[in-house]
DNA sequence: ACGAATTATTTTAAGCTTAAAATATCTCGC
DNA sequence: GCGAGATATTTTAAGCTTAAAATAATTCGT
């Protein structure tokens, strides 16, 4: 075992000994409730909207972005907001277009976009939704207390700052210049 | 007014006013930016799959599934700790033969089941995609210390058992007997 | 042993999702 | 005004996902 062999066995095992890392178990382990606790979450509300609404939750998802947008929203635009790609908008608009709860229109300004918004049928539908919805969630987190919830929505705060550096810094090393 | 609205409204006034309630801001809020940071994570994580090893999630969570079960695991078993439907692993297990990755056999004790374990091939191409994965995990959740992670893991705890809670109310009201 | 109920899996039909290629339109510098 | 590149949307092909119906095999009470 060279000198270097032997310095870097022991840097690992302090490593080890001090952090318990060089594995990543704690932060698979976190990852693992965050995703399950997500998970739980929105399959309870996907068969609910089902049940009770026959609804899908995409479809859900989309009307409440228009719910916000009285004047219409480009395709664009709700790809954008739902993190969704484009012609996955294209597709969920034609089959709400097809149900009558949204109605498309040419955009004034730009004959490549076209403007969505909710129909009546479609403010009406969705209200109806939001309501269950809400309380649905208010249901969900029922066990926390004020404190409870404050820490949590500070504590993801800094999950997802920590998880955009991450990324940014991967993008560095992926892109030349 | 009826002395029964005045009492109402003084009822509902006050729990406005105690607990800011009767809609569901703050669940709602914090429901959006769990969403929101779980799809995040995923996303990057289903890039990255792809890109580097052209797999995707779902068979990657099979594979991991499979990895801890050195004697193979019947289809129903994959499909209750995968938490998706049956016939989604009936897909899923097919192609991943397809690829070479996984064997089926005949279970010895019932002719309706079949035990998957992973071949050779697929040992190897997880061990692979499992170091790389944790690393990402563990960059992911870097500027979390020992005392954030801790005090997350117990919030998503106390979050998930408030959901299952609910869950099991919302059941009982639903069944008869 | 018989048959009813349960369990394991597959099939089917519909919808969601993405990346990549194709169209159509717009913008901007010259 | 022209043309190159950017932008908005649609199309395509492949895979994921589910609920519900269909098959097939097991279990259990009698």
């Amino acid at each position: 075992m060279s000198e270097r062999d032997v310095a870097e066995a022991i840097a690992i095992d302090a490593e080890t000994r001090t952090h318990g890392h060089g594995d990543h178990k704690d932060e698979l382990r976190l990852w693992l409730r965050l995703l399950t606790c997500t998970n739980l979450i929105e399959a309870e509300i996907r068969s609910r909207l089902r049940e009770r609404f026959n609804v899908t939750l995409p479809r859900f998802d989309l009307m409440a972005q228009l719910e916000k947008a009285p004047d219409g929203m480009t395709l664009g635009e709700l790809s954008r907001r739902m993190m969704v790609s484009a012609g996955n908008v294209t597709g969920l608009v034609d089959r709400l277009v097809q149900d009558g709860l949204l109605e498309r229109h040419a955009a004034p300004a730009d004959r490549r976009s076209s403007l969505v918004k909710l129909t009546a049928k479609g403010h009406e539908s969705f209200a109806t939704m939001a309501e269950a919805h809400g309380d649905w969630i208010g249901d969900f987190f029922n066990q926390l207390d004020d404190g409870d919830m404050g820490e949590l929505m500070r504590l993801l705060g800094r999950t997802k700052a920590s998880v955009r550096r991450a990324m940014e810094q991967s993008d560095e090393q992926g892109n030349e210049e």
